[in-house]
DNA sequence: TAAAGGTGTTACCGGTAAGTAACTTGCGTA
DNA sequence: TACGCAAGTTACTTACCGGTAACACCTTTA
């Protein structure tokens, strides 16, 4: 039986996954490093030699989710060619996903929340992430010929924050869980108001889809692909 | 001069108020018992007399902050006596305040976000407060003659969470600072699907307002009246 | 075979956190 | 005046946490 988990991956990436993992669950504040060197495997020691210090350890966390989310507005690209109404869904499923997997939300809004700090080094790295999911966003309403890209952009950017952090005080069966209903609602509201010849020129064919596609599956923002093996 | 601050309180209210404006600005786990009461002109002792625990503090700042939550409802109703859209809008502009005033968004939240035990005692004050808003939002739409009063009191609820915890990621300035114009938008969207035969019969004769009322500005959620003095 | 580098082990340091004990002070009231 | 009680003071315990030192081990590679 061969395993494909955390175990077989060398100490850096091990601790990078089970940090993410108990940060999670725990809160950033609310596990030591030397809880999560145990739980990785290894020891403090090779903890410290491969991050100098716990707040650069929840720096490269982020960077890594970073990637993540990165990885999945490719995989809108790939999936759905220049199909730009179908990537908006395909979002908005996805951030469905982030929101109420776990009732944990997003990494980076809690750790917004948790560092306090303005300082911080993990902060500019929140800021930067989240400005460019807005950004990208923005950008993806515009191609899909929505004519208000903006707002509803940062509509349905406050919307998933929402869902986010709603699902920590009332749980995954709260208004969050109506996330995607509320944020199709909204959508199709835009896409309404938009006249017909603003609507999107693909830059190629576009492959048309009805907006009941089958729901996108990446690894969710916020959650872990791997699991650990512990 | 009178000090009307917080000097003149009992130890009790001023350790809440303290803590309240510490646990704020520096996270629940970011400040220390020790510190609080040094803050509030006291000491630890006193501070464990009034509250057993710290996480018994923190579960009565939290009830404190609900207290102000529901003299903020009051005050909807005084102001708007039975004119149930002046006070969807008024939530509104209250909400803004909450969310961007200094940046550190819903106290709630932010513990829902820093407590990830699931059995602190301040659990079921932070989830029957939100539910409570939830509640007490969609009864206002209902009220107001919002033809899906559940829908918008979703919406509403999402976006201000979103624009929250938004703030503390992007800074006031980001996505956040649209929330009265995203939640305005919203409300016109809603009340335009609702057909004149249901729109809003107040119990007694409505002082209807233009929808630019001037701002509402009782004690904003998750802001404190009164300033410590220390 | 020997050097080198990544890793594991143990023990430790300094700081700070939550929480307690014992005693003192001061103020209002009977 | 004397009592009771809330509050202040000091010092302490216990525990953990972030971070470091020193050294042994093992695999790779020259």
């Amino acid at each position: 039986m061969v395993d494909c988990g955390v175990a077989m991956l060398r100490p850096r990436e091990r601790i990078i996954s089970t940090a993410r993992d108990l940060f999670r669950k725990h809160g950033i504040r609310g596990i030591g490093v030397d809880a999560i060197a145990e739980a990785a495997g290894t020891n403090k020691m090779t903890l410290y030699r491969h991050f100098g210090s716990k707040d650069e350890l929840i720096a490269e966390c982020l960077r890594d989710f970073g990637r993540e989310a990165d990885a999945i507005w490719q995989e809108f690209e790939t999936r759905y060619p220049s199909d730009f109404i179908a990537q908006l869904h395909a979002w908005v499923r996805v951030g469905a996903e982030c929101a109420g997997d776990d009732g944990r939300g997003c990494d980076m809004a809690n750790a917004a929340v948790e560092l306090a700090e303005s300082n911080h080094p993990a902060r500019h790295i929140i800021e930067e992430f989240k400005t460019t999911q807005r950004d990208r966003l923005v950008q993806l309403c515009r191609d899909a010929g929505i004519s208000k890209p903006e707002l509803l952009a940062d509509t349905l950017w406050l919307l998933v924050e929402g869902a986010s952090v709603g699902c920590q005080s009332v749980g995954t069966e709260g208004p969050g869980s109506r996330f995607i209903a509320v944020g199709e609602a909204v959508i199709s509201a835009f896409a309404r108001e938009t006249p017909v010849n603003m609507q999107p020129r693909p830059q190629r064919p576009a492959i048309r889809k009805k907006s009941s596609t089958p729901a996108l599956r990446p690894a969710p923002l916020g959650r872990r692909t791997s699991k650990t093996t512990k």
